[in-house]
DNA sequence: CCATTAATTCAACAATAGTAGAAATATGGA
DNA sequence: TCCATATTTCTACTATTGTTGAATTAATGG
């Protein structure tokens, strides 16, 4: 299943650290070089680790002269977070409503300003 | 960290299947012998599994008669939820916004049940 | 075409995780 | 107390994962 895959390469730290670092980066990306650097792993560590990613989909890569630059896949992203939402709210609002909340709260989200409550 | 935990937890196929069904189940539970027979896993076996979601807080454990019931955490799910979204959400609407919309509009969320759009 | 830089692949290894049989613990009832 | 039921713990084994050194592939500039 697709929502394993990227749990899974979400659940190590150095992974979900790498994936923090491409969603900061935005969707220029960052060199694979650069985020090794910056996060002290070595090439070939991080190479495995943003394999892992990439075949999970939540990030994707171009060539760019030398360097490879990866950048973080949003919409897979937000698809495996609406998937667990969705998954979770069968029926409960205990999971859904909290997370609703935090959505339209946070900074990001453009959507229906005006409403505070 | 306790988000690798519970995305470890939750990375893996039975665990992931056990988790949904005790959501399914609701806040009374299941007890551990029902699961592993609808799930037909062997009770040693889940016994491990259920073990490492309650490790990561991802379900509570009461014992009742001889059976000990297991039930869903759904603050440790929401907070699991909340943690990557506002992670991912960094200055990133790609991610956050569909995640609103779908909180929102998720037939258990009973807020703001008037505007559709 | 050679040297340099950037990244990946390969191979080997150590550590971790998943599974299951067998034994142990806990509860409830005759 | 003894037995049956429910679940866990222990132990061993297999499979998967993460890491690293060494070799390899790719691009650029002299």
């Amino acid at each position: 299943m697709t929502a394993i895959k990227r749990l899974s390469a979400l659940a190590q730290e150095s992974r979900l650290e790498v994936f923090r670092l491409l969603v900061k980066a935005g969707p220029n990306g960052m060199a694979a070089g650069e985020i090794a650097r910056v996060l002290g792993i070595t090439p070939n560590t991080l190479s495995a680790q943003l394999n892992v990613l990439a075949n999970a989909d939540l990030a994707t890569n171009r060539r760019e002269g030398r360097s490879i630059i990866y950048a973080a896949n949003y919409d897979a992203m937000s698809g495996l977070l609406i998937y667990l939402m969705e998954d979770c709210c069968q029926g409960h609002p205990e999971v859904c409503a909290p997370l609703a909340q935090a959505a339209t709260r946070a900074a990001c989200c453009d959507q229906t300003e005006g409403a505070l409550s």
